[in-house]
DNA sequence: GTCTATACGCAGATAGAC
DNA sequence: GTCTATCTGCGTATAGAC
């Protein structure tokens, strides 16, 4: 069925389009008004300027692109458990918003103040890290992984489900890849890189 | 000795640094006759337009960007070597060059097309992935590592090291770190990167 | 609320003097 | 080669009719 949806509803989405694929500097205003199938107008009528515009999207895009891991670590029962819904949930994802990760990285590297504004709201934090760093600390003294500090193994788990969705262009010219290649390169991937954190955890008994 | 320099090789400094920090969309012409020192007018005579110029930086940029390893499969006596080598080689020229990770990254995704003319180019190709995929494959049989794709254990490399650079801001906010607190992150990431390679590798006999 | 028409500023590019 | 002055188009934002 569908369903009507008001103009402001149109803007948004329209706004969210654009704006990931060509990234606030390369948006322009008259794009998302012919998106929205209006004119630049009734823009500034509802949302009264591109910035302001800009970042509704991008604080709903940093809310999507920081994991919402809460509920894995009240249902998870050890880390390896953890990691496999992590890998599988982030990445899929990502497959599904291709655009959300270069928008994010290049948005928050050229406007930093937006990127506070967003933090500064309220409702719970955007990424639970004193949780993760317990967890982890809790299965060290446990014994069932190696010493290692938290926030590099979160870093270990963004950097490797992250870099194929930004360096997709590139690793298609190095490795020759072409689009059904390169998904099936990403099909593999979740695997791998859940054999490399967890046998290097020493999760692999 | 302070050398004098041309116009043109100031103003080639000048748009690497303008290009790097603000992207293409974002840099202004003006900023970099102001920065090399002349007006708008001599940026014309010299090069063309701003796409010109701006392609010559890419490029460049594109260069320093694809790891030079080629040295390194010549002199590193095993993988382990390899991986060491280019872990610290690849972080120090990051921490060195902060803006190019998030720079080549944005460009590629918005303007792939300006890849392929990079990538046309005379010369040695950007990466030998050939030379990479032989040598995996070699260790692989000696029985020295696990079995991987070569593609995967690239991509590993190049996330794991790169991905601090691109999420910079996101992770300081993140982790609560200042920027100190930052660099230390990174120089204990080094060991980190090549401990978690080696032992899923089964390096680490 | 939605439209057309337009004001305003900015940035890339050029003309032409020296 | 290097400059000042200017042209031109584009993009955000506003005015005002309906």
């Amino acid at each position: 069925m569908i369903v009507e949806q008001s103009a402001e509803e149109r803007i948004i989405a329209a706004a969210k389009a654009v704006f990931l694929e060509k990234g606030m500097a390369g948006a322009r205003m008259q794009d998302i008004a012919d998106r929205a199938g209006i004119n630049k107008a009734l823009l500034h009528y509802y949302f009264r300027s591109k910035d302001k515009l800009f970042l509704i999207i991008f604080q709903e895009a940093v809310m999507s692109f920081l994991p919402q891991i809460q509920s894995l670590f009240y249902t998870a029962p050890d880390i390896s458990t953890l990691i496999r819904g992590f890998v599988q949930s982030y990445m899929t994802m990502l497959v599904n918003q291709p655009y959300l990760a270069p928008f994010i990285i290049h948005e928050i590297n050229h406007n930093p103040s937006s990127l506070w504004k967003t933090m500064n709201e309220p409702g719970p934090g955007p990424f639970p890290i004193e949780a993760f760093h317990q967890l982890v600390e809790k299965e060290i003294n446990l014994g069932n992984i190696r010493t290692i500090d938290p926030f590099q193994l979160w870093t270990h788990m963004m950097g490797l489900c992250l870099f194929p969705f930004l360096g997709r262009p590139l690793m298609k010219m190095v490795f020759r890849f072409d689009d059904p290649q390169f998904d099936a390169f990403l099909g593999e991937r979740q695997e791998e890189i859940i054999l490399l954190l967890t046998t290097s955890l020493n999760l692999n008994k």
